[in-house]
DNA sequence: AGTGCGACCTGATCGC
DNA sequence: TGCGATCAGGTCGCAC
């Protein structure tokens, strides 16, 4: 589920919630995730103090006190909810951090893709889906020239190489189809037929349409919430993702849906070549 | 090495 | 109403 921008959305929602809250308790009700829940998971996290909580990619890093680090990522129906403590549970709240304050922090998670770890935060270089991430198109270092240099050399489809994170971290499906209908190329269009001048609106669309989808607070087809379980709004600005059959916002002609691997792809076949 | 595909898991929806 | 097929925002491992 989760894209960048919906993970920026959480942690902004919950790091002044959660900033300088001190854990007292730790609950794990199912330890089955992506990679199992450690058996020390819950010693590690409790009586430690929160001091920040940032991004990377679509990664959640939750800085605690004495340089640990509790890394989260939500999948594909991951969540994130900040709650008072003490309410019903629910079949898929996998893991409950209590605080001081009365309130707690659930991870849910009905498809268990998510993942939940605590290590050192000088540790975090061992994890490679981690340190390999590639440029996050919202951070300083991005820029044409850095995409430029990734696309000249691949022979994959633009929608895939969007896609994988070693090379761009933080984009999904949702946001490489949109972003890819802003420049007019085709998600099955080969990166390296790409000439520059596409290449660098490909490098200004991408995170415009993240800082976009930011604005307004992510896109919930049905499972996104922020982390105070508010739906976000950017599903009712989506110009191609899941708009097979409706008209194109350029030129009214039908979107398009195709499948490449797995999953699906959306286009306008006018607008984009 | 780079690439593409199936597997992982549950729930919602659609057609019959 | 019931049932199987299909689909879903991600990532990983394997085979070529």
């Amino acid at each position: 589920m989760p894209e960048l921008p919906e993970v920026e959305t959480i942690r902004r929602t919950l790091n002044p919630l959660i900033r300088g809250a001190k854990i007292v308790r730790v609950q794990v009700l199912d330890r089955r995730l992506r990679i199992p829940v450690a058996l020390d998971f819950e010693s590690r996290l409790v009586n430690k103090v929160i001091a920040n909580v940032r991004r990377k990619g679509k990664y959640l890093l939750v800085g605690l006190d004495s340089d640990w680090v509790w890394v989260i990522h939500l999948g594909m129906a991951g969540k994130l909810i900040y709650l008072a403590s003490g309410l019903p549970r629910d079949r898929h709240d996998h893991i409950i951090v209590e605080f001081t304050s009365g309130y707690e922090l659930r991870f849910h998670d009905p498809r268990r893709f998510g993942l939940s770890i605590v290590i050192r935060e000088r540790d975090l270089g061992q994890w490679p889906s981690l340190s390999r991430l590639g440029e996050d198109p919202l951070g300083l270092q991005w820029s044409s020239t850095y995409l430029h240099s990734v696309m000249r050399r691949s022979r994959r489809r633009l929608r895939d190489l969007l896609l994988d994170q070693r090379l761009i971290a933080g984009l999904g499906n949702i946001y490489a189809n949109e972003a890819l209908f802003q420049v007019g190329l085709r998600p099955t269009r080969r990166a390296r037929t790409v000439n520059s001048k596409l290449t660098q609106q490909m490098a200004v669309a991408i995170p415009r349409v993240l800082r976009e989808a930011i604005r307004w607070r992510g896109t919930s087809f049905s499972d996104y919430r922020d982390g105070k379980n508010r739906k976000g709004e950017f599903q009712n600005h989506l110009k191609v993702y899941n708009r097979e059959g409706k008209p194109c916002h350029n030129c009214s002609g039908k979107i398009k849906r195709v499948r490449m691997g797995n999953r699906s792809a959306f286009y306008c076949p006018t607008c984009q070549s």
